[in-house]
DNA sequence: GATGAATGAGCATTCATTCAT
DNA sequence: CATGAATGAATGCTCATTCAT
């Protein structure tokens, strides 16, 4: 069950994110709780993770877990948006202002897999609780986020094909040939089944992905 | 909880895939608790689906599954196993003679969107299962199985590296540039978000592959 | 769990009530909780009313109910007594000066038939608590108070005994004789098993019950 | 919390009843569990005893509770029919042949208050069941076990009626009438407020109900 | 007095697995 | 070989109550 222990040197990555987004002081526990469930949905997987756990690692109560997230669930959407949001960050200040697609392809993939080097334990996290936040109650959030931060990208490839400067190609297809690469990529590196980090390859996929549209 | 059910007209494809992977007779009651496990894993989640759904389902008792698979993680495996290598068979079946580049990347890409199309329950039980199944005992199975997979892959890009067909990458980022838009989405397709077929796209998806790494 | 929606149209006849019994008007919040608490009371039954649901549904804070109440029991034992009392002054107004033994029988039927019918909501919350109250530290309380409601009656029909009037039955059995069929109709009436009210059968009632006992 | 013990000097009683009700050999564990529920819901309460209680007493596992009944409701719902069929049984015995409109009356409260007075134990978890197995989904057993049983003293009554033997009463006021006292003084004698039987004022009641119909 | 965040013991229920028949 | 009753550790979650502010 044990993944690749992803917490020992980045452990500062996700608190620093983690602070960012619930910088209150009273929301210490609810940070101390997201904290650690981070590492043990890491570590452990989300389903084989158990409040009791999480409790435990986080030194709060039950009671207090259930008071700020609800629910396991709750937790696992909780620290998924935190996530996503920072990302979603992290791309929106890259792409800002460009209207070129191929600047715009360099930079959306660039801030991914620059983001995903920087917060490995989230970008994992993100990985495995995508399909249950996406088959949740919260499933609502997660498409108008998504929708949100694609918007400028979408009007951006708009432009483009209009004026024949990308292939014809179906909608429904553009995003995996522009992301599958980095994806795929991540995903391995995530887990540990490659070395080199996404950043390191971001301008290889970049050109890649502007390649095979064009 | 419920997943797009994948079962009801291409039920035919996972049952013909089962029988070819066990065509005896005495397998009978182990394809039986196969041929429910995919539909329950696929509709339930793997965690979700108990021994007791699987009993119910193939009308099988509890100790003829534990007496075929050992345990529930058992099953998971068997079942992974057998679509794994009717996937890796209709790959290698596709690439077998080829040593041109461009028409590996044609066939590889052509033969896993196909596959997929033609065995999606079994497809989408895949991407469910693969991590466990990388994670638990069978993981040495896996690797082995993978590196027969792709070793006529491999060995045909490095011949085409050598002679400058196809540009000087890091090996570990070629499998991501070649498939990772395919399987971006396939696995898109598979949970619903998308409406057309992997193979209706598979002569895009391949020209867009050779681009990248050309 | 939910039982017949009492509420509706009797909502005032319990508001009326409390306003009765709890006149002062820093007496707000006191009646707000009790008069939430015999809606959820009836509706989702005494155990399965959280401390929360009242909270919510009276607009007070956890803090306020248990220092007007002391603790859950308190809630169910104040607005049980409150009922109580409100049933007892009906009797006793109806049956204040009478000394006949049939007019007694008739005058405390017909008011105890009225009452429950007036107030379904509390008539009914009173047979949920009755064994609890009768069992917990209140006891006292009740056992005090019904011997008051019942001592003129007893009185009467003690006189009414030794005159011959009534026949020589054993103390213990009179209330059942008098009273059991009267409460068993009130009973399947307010669970919805009965159509017509209690009041509707008032007279029917008292000539069964002297009957009865002549 | 705690009610008047019943067990001590009438286990035997319901010992009887379930081994009449579950004579199979292999039912011991059935059976354990119920005679064991029958005192702990008695003593504690239903909602108070927890299942752990029950596994604790009956010297079972969880598992086995849960395998023979579900449920902690369905431990509620088998020992409620259980008890209320032997209860129908002595009173279709006590009226078999009758037709005569006294003589059912007379056999009815007879057997009831006979019944109640020999299992205390069953007549006391009836009352504190009925609510809860009336709303609960064993609710049309329970209807459909009530019409088996009243089948019969219906048609006397309605003939009764029709011969002018019996008053001309709604329908639904009758039962109340016939059995509402003997009902009231079982529930005082069953929490220990009255010291004589049912079974020892069965005449008397009996007489009184008939006076009261008459 | 009023508030509501925090507590944690306690509960009903689940489920993979075993093993006597 | 096949069966399915029995097991019991483990889990997510509830909720009455407390108490610092």
């Amino acid at each position: 069950m044990a993944r690749r222990n992803l917490s020992a040197h980045q452990a500062s990555g996700a608190d620093r994110l983690l602070e960012r987004a619930l910088p209150e002081l009273r929301q210490a526990s609810r940070r101390s709780v997201l904290r650690h469930a981070l590492s043990l949905f890491n570590a452990e997987g989300i389903e084989a993770t158990t409040i009791d756990d999480l409790r435990r690692a986080s030194a709060q109560s039950v009671g207090t877990i259930y008071h700020h997230f609800k629910n396991k669930e709750g937790v696992v959407a909780a620290l998924f948006f935190v996530a996503f949001d920072d990302q979603s960050q992290a791309i929106a200040d890259r792409i800002a202002g460009l209207s070129d697609g191929r600047a715009v392809v360099e930079a959306l993939i660039g801030a991914y897999a620059d983001w995903i080097t920087a917060q490995p334990e989230c970008a994992h996290f993100m990985f495995l609780a995508r399909e249950a936040v996406a088959q949740g109650p919260h499933a609502p959030d997660l498409l108008q986020r998504l929708v949100a931060r694609y918007q400028p990208v979408d009007e951006v490839f708009a432009r483009a094909a209009a004026a024949g400067h990308i292939l014809p190609l179906p909608e429904e297809l553009i995003p995996s040939l522009v992301l599958g690469a980095t994806e795929s990529y991540a995903r391995s590196w995530l887990v540990g089944r490659r070395q080199a980090t996404p950043a390191s390859y971001a301008k290889r996929l970049a050109v890649a992905a502007w390649r095979s549209i064009t």
